[in-house]
DNA sequence: CTCGATGCAAAGTGTTTGCAGTACG
DNA sequence: CGTACTGCAAACACTTTGCATCGAG
């Protein structure tokens, strides 16, 4: 599934872009993690490792990662965007209270051709499904 | 459906809140478009009618209309929030090129007892799907 | 009258960008 | 070596907030 350094930098330099330390490190710390971090999250995750790295540097660096497919940006009705490296189709749990996003892999088996929508000449591509409620821990704290 | 401007007032008074020209005006401007315009749109009706009103205000209404569950906003991956005052329960197209946001009234009768959520003690309340495309114009555009 | 709401402008927040120097391939 | 990328800081777009004043109830 993880692709090796020479595959991915193969893939990068295919599209005329080119693996940096920096690319690089981005997006191996967002693949050690499942929290969906948000940008200023990433930024200390890499600076750990790359003491002196500018938030400039972060932002191009997660957009490029984008447009090669190898991340993806989650907006949920959050002033600030999150990131994932999961890029196999699955959708996402958010927690109201505590922002927490879980990965679900359910497939749910939607039929997305709407016949109103259809019938209008819309074509539908693809779907998001965001499942909101409450994680656990809240849970507990919410019947108190 | 639609509330008189007295039931209105009431339900507003009932939560300490009061029901000024401005927060009136706001609402009713949103409610005779179905197109969920940004904040600056929604600025630009308004000012049709209070040419002096200002953009804290327009924010500010937005938040507590929301609140009182007048209106609600949408977040779809874009820099600026897009609003709307159908308040049934209703998913949403969006096209990829356009941006244009259209209601969606299906019922989609969807399953989100995931077993794996519950198991671990999620609990799902609701759900918003998002369908991504291409409306009719963008979609013929496209094929040039 | 009282206190919530307004208009204005200034301050935030998250993200993007111009530039001169750096380093990948 | 050429050109994409970096660090830095300044610029941006959208939204929120402090304050004096206004006006709904």
């Amino acid at each position: 599934m993880k692709p090796t350094v020479e595959t991915l930098a193969r893939r990068i330099r295919e599209k005329g872009y080119r693996l940096t330390r920096q690319r690089q490190i981005v997006l191996e710390e967002l693949a050690k993690v499942d929290s969906h971090p948000r940008a200023d999250q990433i930024y200390q995750m890499v600076r750990r490792r790359i003491p002196n790295i500018s938030f400039g540097t972060i932002y191009r660096n997660l957009k490029t990662l984008q447009e090669l497919g190898l991340l993806s940006e989650l907006q949920y009705g959050h002033k600030s965007a999150r990131f994932d490296a999961n890029i196999g189709a699955h959708q996402h749990f958010m927690c109201r209270v505590c922002d927490k996003v879980v990965d679900v892999d359910e497939d749910f088996g939607l039929d997305v051709n709407v016949p109103g929508l259809k019938r209008l000449g819309y074509e539908v591509e693809e779907y998001r499904l965001q499942l909101l409620g409450l994680c656990p821990t809240c849970k507990k704290k919410e019947s108190t």
